[in-house]
DNA sequence: CAGGTTTTTTACCATTTGGTAAAGTTACGA
DNA sequence: TCGTAACTTTACCAAATGGTAAAAAACCTG
């Protein structure tokens, strides 16, 4: 590899895209311990010591694929608009975890399994990056609260409440189409109970 | 091992349960692939052929692990009585939920697992032992609803909101941990959240 | 307490797996 | 177009891992 200060080349972008691609689907399938090199080689068309070439270790894989993900993951979060209608910006933000359980359910494993875990290679990422985000949104819904516009609840559980119900559909997608088979109108039917939940839960 | 039709021994019994719980504890953290024989054996104070012993496999204990929980994970929702007050055995379902993830997180956790990467060797027991459990109860909360005794709603997406909210408190503990510190009435807070919220969404 | 049965331990093995060395090939700027 | 740096491939390795063979020890029952 080159100098760490020369910017990377279209081929080390265009592979290092390969690869992250390969790896997040192992991964948020099989976890980290459970995809190996050569299935994330053997995905991405190229030969194992390859991947290693732009990589230093799977576990570098592994951290960027989380570090790259978390950013976008969470940039919904930071969308809200404290001057916005509150109801509307809560509801807005639950749509928007709704499409991405949908549409991006391998980074929703991907992390469901890294935080199931422990979060082994992202507490660190937690604590400087998620933590004052959630902090500052909660500190949002508060005032939204104190000032009569949403019902009065404890922030933190109405975020965790709001990502563990959007999250399951993508996490457990497994049981639910178990459960729940025909998939058609799962998802429609999906979004329209989670709206109407948290539109009751949060009138005040 | 002895013949299969003889009853175990009681060091048989004893040691099963030794293993189990090693394992358990293993699995539910480092998943299937990323707990080794040697780490369980350690964990149960026996040597690695000990275990084979004891099971045939590695996959063998993983198995008997997820079979031997499912029916006591399950218990609570089949409790639910058809004949109660439907507010009552529902939010009753959900503290005993919320009870579960406290004092089992482990089994929570080894069931996120399993779940989350496809339930590769639970999906046969999913048919067969929760599908009917499931819409059984979803046929009960149905009645409810249409007596006028509950919100209508849907009661498959009510179901799968309530497991994964009660749940998320035992899977996710990483995450929370970091984002609401001082964990000594985070428990009783989370209780107090999800009652409020589940009574408010079923009141009709 | 004798003798067989169950259980434990030691030594071992084949495969898998993350990773390396180094030769070969391709891309690209001067 | 030529030379060098970037990239790819082949061959390989040490450690880890799931599992076996068989001897040794502990246990139970007549």
């Amino acid at each position: 590899m080159t100098s760490p200060t020369r910017k990377p080349s279209r081929i080390q972008i265009e592979n290092r895209q390969r690869i992250r691609d390969a790896a997040l689907g192992l991964f948020s399938t099989h976890g980290f311990r459970g995809t190996t090199l050569d299935q994330i080689a053997d995905a991405c068309g190229m030969h194992k010591p390859n991947l290693i070439y732009y990589y230093d270790s799977k576990e570098a894989i592994h951290v960027d694929l989380l570090n790259t993900l978390m950013t976008e993951w969470l940039s919904p979060l930071d969308a809200m608009n404290p001057d916005g209608e509150p109801l509307e910006e809560i509801l807005g933000y639950i749509r928007q975890k709704m499409a991405m359980s949908r549409q991006f359910p391998r980074e929703s494993r991907l992390f469901a399994n890294e935080i199931v875990q422990g979060a082994p290679r992202m507490l660190p990422h937690l604590e400087t990056t998620l933590k004052p985000l959630f902090d500052k949104q909660c500190g949002i819904i508060n005032t939204w609260m104190h000032a009569g516009k949403l019902a009065k609840m404890h922030p933190a559980h109405l975020i965790f409440s709001i990502w563990a119900v959007t999250q399951h559909y993508a996490d457990f997608e497994a049981q639910i189409a178990v459960l729940l088979p025909g998939d058609d109108k799962r998802a429609r039917g999906a979004d329209q109970f989670v709206e109407d939940m948290f539109r009751k839960l949060l009138s005040p």
